[in-house]
DNA sequence: TGACGTTATCTACATTTGTAGATACTGTTC
DNA sequence: GAACAGTATCTACAAATGTAGATAACGTCA
């Protein structure tokens, strides 16, 4: 069975962020990549990385003296557990509620409204047969 | 201007619909509202409480020995904030990536994605004029 | 006015998260 | 083999969150 709710904090999301694209890698590495935004300062990368480990989001393998992280969730099974946080708590798991707050809330022009109406019908045809 | 970055935990989603759906109300109402679903001793119900009058999720008006809650946000504000926080983490801000996934993720069957298109169509409508 | 049920207040403690300094180790190069 | 740069480990601490017991105060009804 699939990974049981997957719920990453903001600072967790910066770090997964930074190993999907550069996976593996080690702990340095996305310490320098991140501090520009960030400023942390390479313990609290490695803290967190240790922790996001230990809660199964990363594996670590260890190799004479590097430590090589790689990402053990997919963006899209983060992505999912996201959703699936915001749908059941602000949503109490109904879609439409969710659609229609999306819809009103972020101002699309017409052509991303089309889109979506594409990616809508995509998924009726591919659900129909 | 608009409160800035609402977010709720998962034992203040619980705490803010039950006050939502009773508003106004003392705690102990809400505690025992909440009881079968959470356990949660009285005690843990209203230091809850205060912390989130303390985040300005809340407000509270004493009267003699009542105190009375009420939300100091709406629903609907929760709801975009909720939103906003799994758009910005997980897709990075990009609206028809959240729509994929969440089209991807929960299986709608024809009806329902009708229903969606028609809230796009309404949507075009009003942005129209 | 004393007892009782209701509500409130205080204090406490474990866990998780954010943050990082200090120190130790390792492999490489004179 | 001493020095050094790069990496890792350990320890720490504050804030936020989840959880609740113990105690006090209030209002009401005999």
């Amino acid at each position: 069975m699939p990974k049981p709710k997957i719920e990453l904090t903001e600072a967790e999301w910066r770090i997964i962020k930074a190993v999907w694209e550069n996976e593996p890698c080690a702990a340095p590495a996305i310490q320098e990549k991140l501090f520009p935004q960030t400023r942390w300062a390479y313990s609290t990368v490695r803290t967190i990385m240790d922790r996001m480990v230990g809660k199964g989001l990363l594996t670590a393998e260890k190799m004479r003296n590097l430590t090589l992280f790689r990402s053990a969730v997919t963006r899209e099974q983060a992505r999912r557990g996201e959703l699936a946080y915001a749908l059941q708590h602000a949503f109490d798991g109904a879609m439409a509620p969710m659609f229609q707050c999306l819809l009103d809330t972020h101002k699309l022009d017409a052509e991303e409204l089309s889109e979506l109406e594409e990616l809508i019908k995509a998924r009726k045809r591919s659900a129909k047969k």
